[in-house]
DNA sequence: AATGAATGAGTATTCATTCAT
DNA sequence: GATGAATGAATACTCATTCAT
């Protein structure tokens, strides 16, 4: 990498760095470009160069924050497979539940930012497109697991979905509220849930 | 009622029929102020004699249409327990569900105004302010529905959280985005999915 | 008084004690019409039935006020005379501007509601004329006090007003802003000076 | 200076100048920022590209303007000095009061715009300040003013604050008002008080 | 004498975006 | 590649005042 490209990784980075910095202590909303570049020490018209505007950005954020999300949820469950070869598949959608939302437990910010772009549309973009999260083959890893113990499925998709929709929906707003309860006191509800939800699509 | 109060009445509707068609065609965040008072024809200030600001018109407007698709779904309920006195609780709240699922199926617009705002942080306020949605009994309702049958339940707040997450978050997207299926071919997975759900949370 | 009179009277009261309310507590310009017609419990065309705009009742509000100050800044200089009857022209100038300084002491939002209008300007104009503060006649005290010795006097109205203008420019800033030092400290200084004052305008 | 260096002064002077033809003309509050840009023939956010708000641009002239009557009355006093070594305080002090008061009658708009600015607090945060005013070191030249003949004082600093409140509060009212009597008149009148006034402050 | 609904002109301020340098 | 001065449309909200009832 030549002199000038570093130094043009350097802009960029520090732009993504402290837009993240700002939309999650300031908001999204209420954070200016005017204060991105402020932040990161460079001027106006540098960010156009680098970023379309401030969606884009913020999608960039996104797509980063969730790779790191997978790939650790995707390691943990490597190694539980290694401990125990013959894991339900319910068990296996838990790890990776339990993964995700325990890192998200640690950094509500995190999850006010993602806010509801977590959600099933953006594993779909996922589950389509393989450069989205680079790295990360979303399809061929939700396939193996639902079919790596002969299991068959009514319809596997809706199951996937159905389970995130949940996961999502209700993770975000214990984080975000508090209420009802806990994410402590909720994840034995959560998990038993999802298992009742893997026994329904069972053919 | 007076000539005056009449007249009153009149401009008030107005700027919250006006506001509604506005909200759900251009969107809230591109519907200003001067947008509403012109279709609603009434000067600035009127708005904000009727209304504090933007958010407190949508927060009437979200409470009235909410309490539309409560009230119908509790009239639907009523109809179906007179003709079938001992209904399982599973299949109580799945009239409720189907009732509202089906009226959002019909005015998509509607899901995009109430967007995530009709979601369990709603019912709560429904559940613990009696005023909220005048008429409408929320807590005593669910009380009478999941006690009706002598059942005893592990956490049955946890239990209409999930349940209602699940909804809101499912058909929301599904509706919104028309992913990753029809609402038909989603509704008997997602029934069958709430019957396992209250499953798990019966003693 | 008739009971439509007396209640005329006690809407006109409530408006002019709730805006002196208002003014000395949120400051002048932070207090609209509505604040005070709400305080007062009156509609607003009420209060433009009794009094012109804000600025009008402000007037009467100063003019109130100011009535108060010299009517006991005048007895107390009675009592003193009473008990001394040959007291300076200098001393009695300094009695009555240190009853007026003590109660304003008392009453720093008085001082601040009073702001700049408590100036030689406003007893020129009551100086002038003798209804604006009904029941003082300025004009006549001012010439008895200063006559009361036989002194005579280069200019005796410049010598009113620049004591006037001392006094009031140092003692508001003195209370409104605390600096250089406390009313307390400043009095012999201020007195002292006036002494001076007076010295010089002395034929 | 470049190019682009120099437009940026132009248009913040344009701005500047502006301002002070309405603020003067049309007064303060009636003058709005749209008035001052559309004088000035730049854009809105221009203005607030040089100031942060109303307040500050006319802080900024508050200082630019007092500036220039420190500077003319300090080089004034440096000519006397010359023509004669032996200056007693008072009169030094006199001939500083006479420079500012000669230019301000010149120009009754400066001191309507100055208003109650030009009192002993701005002093006081020049004094302080050194830099407020770029160029006027007011701390140090009071201190030589004053001790130059080897005076000493009860308290000299309450000695400037009853000179500067008498003067700013009397000729300011002379000067807006007309009353009692012209600057010309009044001048004889005020000096002397001034004489006798540091002379009540000498030990 | 009193009401209070209705007015609408008016204001400060923000900010994404551009483009000449 | 990078800058940052300049833009100007856009927006929420206020409030003194009126007038039909």
């Amino acid at each position: 990498m030549g002199k000038a490209e570093e130094n043009k990784k350097i802009k960029r980075n520090s732009l993504l760095l402290q837009s993240y910095k700002l939309f999650t202590t300031k908001g999204i909303s209420d954070t200016s470009i005017s204060d991105i570049v402020n932040s990161a020490g460079v001027a106006k018209g540098t960010f156009y160069f680098y970023f379309k505007d401030k969606q884009d950005i913020i999608d960039h954020l996104i797509a980063h924050k969730s790779e790191h999300l997978l790939k650790t949820a995707s390691e943990r469950l490597r190694r539980h497979e290694n401990a125990n070869p013959h894991l339900p598949v319910e068990e296996k959608i838990i790890i990776i539940a339990d993964s995700i939302i325990s890192d998200l437990e640690k950094d509500p910010k995190l999850v006010k930012f993602l806010n509801r772009n977590l959600n099933f549309g953006f594993y779909v973009k996922a589950y389509q497109d393989e450069n989205l999260i680079p790295g990360i083959p979303v399809k061929e890893a939700y396939d193996r697991i639902i079919s790596s113990n002969g299991d068959v499925w009514k319809n596997s998709e809706l199951m996937l979905y159905t389970i995130i929709e949940l996961i999502s929906s209700s993770v975000h707003d214990i984080i975000i509220s508090g209420t009802p309860c806990s994410l402590t006191t909720y994840k034995p509800y959560l998990f038993d849930s999802i298992r009742a939800i893997v026994e329904t699509f069972r053919i």
